[in-house]
DNA sequence: AGGTTAATTAACCTATCGGTTATATAACAA
DNA sequence: TTGTTATATAACCGATAGGTTAATTAACCT
């Protein structure tokens, strides 16, 4: 159970069903009800993944009368883009094949330097 | 247990362990052992963190002799990066404020609609 | 007050996760 | 051949995830 924030907004996302409520907040705000209406799953359900979105931060809610309106909160995604970012170069013009050549050199030194341990 | 890839890639870097394993695979390929050395954490537990992030091909394994070395294959970041943009504009520039004023507009004419329901 | 609607909570179930220890495999080294 | 090094697999364990049904809370509407 991690506490960091990061490992809490990944896992959040790692959820089709939690994803899918996300992008459908992109269009406004919106009850538990509306919510769960496009998943074949209960609203006690929908209930447990709205909370772990609220808990990572993606999601705030607000009430009038019966309703807990529930409305996109994007800031815990700002972390993800700038983790992510942090690899682009890595996926950008086939660099992981140039990675790839890098490490068998690396590898063939570290080799080399296994084999002649002890030299002295 | 989801087979979407996002939702694999997703919960792949939920850990924090994995994840710094890939940020130590920035500076170049690895074995097992060398990336296990830093954590506090038996070698069957790398093993599997690794076999999660290779699930995820996040991670690509050679063989030389009795080394597995692993190396960074960032592929599937361009799809976190992807999804993640789509919600920038959620974030940057206090938008978040106003998504929050725009539902609220929203739900109160969502309320009169449903008082007023019937009407016909 | 009584009923309806919206949502949550409680209790439960099964499967997966993240770790362990102990054992096995595979390649090298003497 | 015998041992050593690197890694993987098997079996197990407690905790968490993702779902269910049933009961509860809370606010509205007659």
């Amino acid at each position: 159970m991690p506490v960091d924030h990061l490992s809490i907004t990944f896992a959040a996302l790692a959820d089709p069903t939690r994803r899918a409520i996300l992008s459908r907040l992109v269009s406004g705000e919106a009850s538990v009800t509306e919510l769960a209406e496009p998943f074949d799953m209960t609203m006690p359900a929908i209930s447990k993944h709205l909370k772990v979105l609220e808990h990572a931060g993606l999601v705030a809610r607000d009430r009038h009368a019966q309703w807990r309106p529930c409305r996109l909160t994007a800031a815990p995604l700002e972390d993800v883009a700038d983790w992510v970012d942090h690899y682009r170069r890595f996926w950008e013009e086939n660099l992981d094949r140039l990675g790839g050549f890098l490490s068998q050199l690396q590898t063939e030194e570290k080799k080399r330097g296994h084999t002649k341990r002890k030299r002295k």
